[in-house]
DNA sequence: GTTCATCAAATTGAATGCAATATTATAACA
DNA sequence: TGTTATAATATTGCATTCAATTTGATGAAC
């Protein structure tokens, strides 16, 4: 049923998916303005789907519309990571609860499958190949929650940590082996079907996440500090989206 | 800021706004196929901000966009509203963990006055009233969690369940002295600041409210059966919307 | 009598055009 | 020189129009 992939969405959601990847890649940069003819020139489509999809990021809260003075980027604080990660935390601590009693025993075996191969790249440092079966185990266990509004609230934060991740743009050491040793634990619990367990071991991964994507953003609270009120367009302009350290660089962020 | 309200708003949120009432007050039947023009007339408007609104009511679960083949009410069955309380469950029960930390003391005396109100309202069996005052406390307490995601996740869901309640529309007698009673809980663990138990009380008060949902859903299982994947346009013709039995009647939904 | 094919009407998807509003540049004035 | 008013430009919001697909119906063949 969902084969066919690339000529059969209708034009307004193939805007739709490439406008999300561009806002989460940062390539739209957060608070940055959005002239809607350029895109439309860019995108090879006409103003019409454009602006459909507008509607709908700014429902999901990506882009901000301004009546009358168009789109704009939703600036990307500390606080609203913040705020993402903690309704996320609930939200996939939910997730795990009603898998560790809904999951079949093979959703299970697939998991720890998955769970083995991430291990194997964990020890190889092959961060792009850990990341995306990361994601991989976290859909999984979404999906076993059988919860069809849980798995849509998941996806559009999803979306907004993405955003978050691209900013950061980078994993210390430290926080990835202790990840590592969370989703060790995550899988222990799944196995034994530890509801409540799971649902506090997932909610603290990624209460854990919040710390380790806090204490690497950017600029805390620089000169741009008025960006997410004031409606003047000022550009951002964080130079540091490309920066490149000792640590490991994320390319891949989300197969999603 | 938000002081204007009616002539400001863009035709486009208008239609929304409108259109979203219809839903949740089931004036658009669930399963129902909407084609477009004749909502186009009644609405009056053009045939574009309608489908902008489509695209956003699309986003937030609220109506299913066919390609090609036109909108349709999204169908409410048991399973979707188990679904949307089970999360909604965790995320007023974060609320309430967060509430009971950050919230001042002059919001929760307001809450405690709401209460009170409330309660006056409950004894003297005035339904509306007690349904406006019971959103209203719900609402502060979501506002007092100081967290814009979670406020957005939760307007969304309750949008879905006073779906599910305007197609219930009614509240046993029993059902109302246990909400009560647990609403004296509430107010007791917010004046405590007991953010736990606060949290495991929101989200039981909510699982109670599924509970009684579903026991007075229309047609459990009945010959519609198939509403839910067939693409036929069955009406769902479901003559329990307006049904007036001896318990009380709810006329007024949410302010929201 | 049932089923399949072809055609007409209706409906959706997208592009273009026009009016309204905002933004920017220019110029006049204090 | 700095500030305000005004006009020109650019951009958004919405209506209209056209093309493509689907739905429903009529008729022919088995």
């Amino acid at each position: 049923m969902q084969s066919q992939k690339k000529t059969s969405a209708s034009l307004h959601d193939e805007v739709l998916v490439q406008l999300r990847r561009m806002i989460y890649e940062c390539e739209l940069k957060p608070g940055s303005r959005i002239v809607e003819r350029p895109l439309c020139e860019r995108l090879s489509v006409s103003r019409t789907p454009l602006r459909e999809a507008f509607k709908v990021l700014a429902s999901e809260g990506l882009i901000e519309l301004l009546p009358n003075c168009g789109a704009r980027v939703a600036p990307l604080g500390e606080k609203d990571i913040r705020d993402a990660l903690e309704v996320m935390g609930v939200i996939e601590g939910l997730a795990g609860e009603l898998a560790a009693v809904r999951a079949s025993d093979d959703i299970i075996a697939e998991i720890r499958a998955l769970h083995y191969q991430m291990y194997a790249h964990y020890l190889r440092r092959e961060l792009p190949e850990y990341f995306r079966l990361n994601q991989a185990i976290h859909q999984k266990i979404i999906q076993a929650a059988g919860n069809t509004v849980l798995s849509a609230q998941y996806n559009l934060l999803s979306l907004h940590v993405a955003r978050a991740r691209y900013m950061v743009n980078r994993l210390d050491d430290e926080r990835w082996s202790q990840a590592m040793k969370e989703h060790d634990a995550i899988l222990d619990c799944l196995v034994r079907r530890a509801g409540a367990e799971l649902r506090e071991l997932l909610r603290s991964h990624l209460m854990n996440k919040l710390s380790s994507l806090l204490s690497h953003l950017p600029q805390p609270e620089a000169e741009a500090a008025d960006a997410g009120k004031s409606g003047t367009r000022v550009a951002a302009e964080n130079g540091a989206a490309h920066r490149v350290n000792e640590a490991a660089i994320i390319r891949e962020p989300a197969p999603l």
